[in-house]
RNA sequence: GUGACCGUAGUUCAGCGGUAGAGCGUCGCGUUGUGGUCGCGAAUGUCGCGGGUUCGAAUCCCGUCGGUCACCCCA
């Protein structure tokens, strides 16, 4: 029994899995960095009023997921419940929008959300977003797609789908939303999906129970009320894809929790996950920048879901970071050959070489264990005649052979070795 | 936040009212300095925590904490 636990609902990441963690993040990241995104680094908790604004005051995350309190000056802080809105403050405070545009940024770390745990979602959770600001090029919707598309498709990912729509804008969507709410008016719905058709009415359209679904099938569609600017920008987005050959499903009744989407939306769900089944989702959000006191620029970006994409791979199968994190592993026998080992490994080290030593005087049987269990393709035997001879034996882990090199060959001869190796 | 199920060794799990078990892992041994396979042996548990019922509780009851599944929500 141990006197601490950590939190409720907050995932912690140790080895081995932490690799694949690590692994998956990187993949992630590396998707946008190859279309020319920036790193971001942003505070893990804000003011709680730029929530408030940013993400809207009727959504599930700030009425009732937030983690909010109040510092030692009184001010309201939250924990961030999401990226986009801090990327917007850092953007505007810091004038990045004051130059060339569009302005692509990424971001990594951890959101916090206080949900009901649950396999997948998490009260910590961690997140690898992308945002593009200042253009409402429709190419740049489709840019952002395929990074989040690639990012899964790196990994090995196949058993995912991209859902797509467009939920238009201050032009078009207030009919749209009032021609909805008139049409659930007489539906036959309980007491809370009517507060809800009250307060956001999309988002009864992608009620679960089959009694709601059943009465839906001719409500409105938000994609065929679209004025003219957001229909024509959305089939040059889906125009975009295809060239791109990144395919999707037509959506129509996607909806999403945060209040500043407009135009182009999308979630990629895992087919594997159960009902926590989206790993990443996103999309344009026209208003944001200015509700948060920026110039009135558009924008569009992502969240990739890191646990949940980690999760994704387990459930297929891959085992991502699972390359040998070590290429040489040494096995010291007495003292002086300790001595000379750990010096050899600092050099070793120095020269790029991933070296690891059996420590605290392990028999030879049970130091070469350590090293099997090591995953290093090589291993360094030195003992009394070694010393002696000012040489070292070199063993190859996979064919069992071993080799008697000169002390002063020793890293040449290994770097050769892990270089053959490697080919 | 609502409902249901689960919580036993490092781990996966069996035991379900009468002195705590197995597989895997860990450590040691199978003669002097060589891992993976095999054989033999050993260590490790306030049976999540707190109450209650009982002669006796890992086992039954209540609470609590944690996890899981669905709803909800979303990454």
């Amino acid at each position: 029994m141990s006197m601490f636990s950590a939190p409720k609902g907050v995932p912690e990441y140790f080895p081995p899995r932490s690799r694949a963690f690590v692994d998956v993040r990187s993949h992630l990241s590396r998707a946008a960095e190859l279309a020319g995104y920036s790193y971001i680094e942003l505070p893990v908790f804000e003011d709680t009023a730029l929530y408030v604004r940013g993400v809207g005051e009727s959504t599930d995350v700030v009425s009732k997921e937030m983690y909010s309190f109040e510092d030692r000056g009184g001010r309201s802080i939250t924990l961030r419940p999401e990226g986009t809105a801090g990327v917007m403050r850092s953007v505007v405070e810091n004038r990045l929008d004051k130059g060339q545009l569009p302005v692509k940024l990424w971001y990594s770390g951890p959101f916090f959300r206080a949900e009901r745990p649950q396999h997948g979602r998490y009260r910590q959770l961690q997140q690898v977003g992308v945002e593009a600001i200042g253009s409402d090029d429709p190419a740049l919707d489709a840019e952002v797609i395929a990074i989040g598309d690639e990012a899964f498709r790196s990994l090995g990912l196949t058993r995912y789908a991209l859902h797509l729509t467009s939920l238009g804008c201050a032009v078009c969507r207030p009919a749209y939303r009032a021609l909805l709410q008139a049409f659930l008016a007489d539906l036959d719905l309980d007491e809370a999906t009517r507060e809800r058709a009250a307060i956001n009415p999309l988002r009864v359209l992608d009620d679960k129970r089959e009694s709601v679904q059943n009465q839906l099938i001719d409500a409105p569609l938000m994609v065929d009320h679209l004025c003219e600017a957001c229909a024509t920008h959305y089939d040059a987005v889906r125009a975009h894809l295809v060239s791109m050959g990144v395919s999707w499903v037509e959506a129509p009744r996607m909806v999403r929790g945060l209040d500043y989407y407009t135009r182009t939306t999308f979630e990629f769900t895992h087919e594997l996950l159960g009902a926590q089944s989206g790993i990443g989702g996103g999309g344009r959000y026209d208003g944001l920048m200015a509700s948060v006191g920026g110039d009135d620029l558009s924008g569009i970006g992502f969240g990739l879901g890191t646990d949940r994409t980690l999760l994704a791979c387990e459930a297929e199968g891959l085992t991502p970071g699972a390359d040998a994190h070590l290429d040489v592993f040494l096995v010291p026998i007495g003292a002086e050959a300790k001595t000379r080992l750990v010096a050899l490994g600092a050099r070793l080290r120095a020269a790029g070489i991933r070296t690891d030593l059996a420590y605290g005087d392990r028999g030879l049987k049970g130091a070469m264990k350590a090293a099997d269990r090591s995953g290093a393709p090589l291993v360094v035997v030195v003992g009394d005649s070694e010393v002696e001879a000012d040489s070292a034996q070199v063993k190859s882990m996979s064919t069992g052979d071993q080799a008697t090199v000169p002390w002063t060959d020793l890293i040449t001869f290994i770097s050769a070795a892990i270089e053959r190796d490697l080919t």
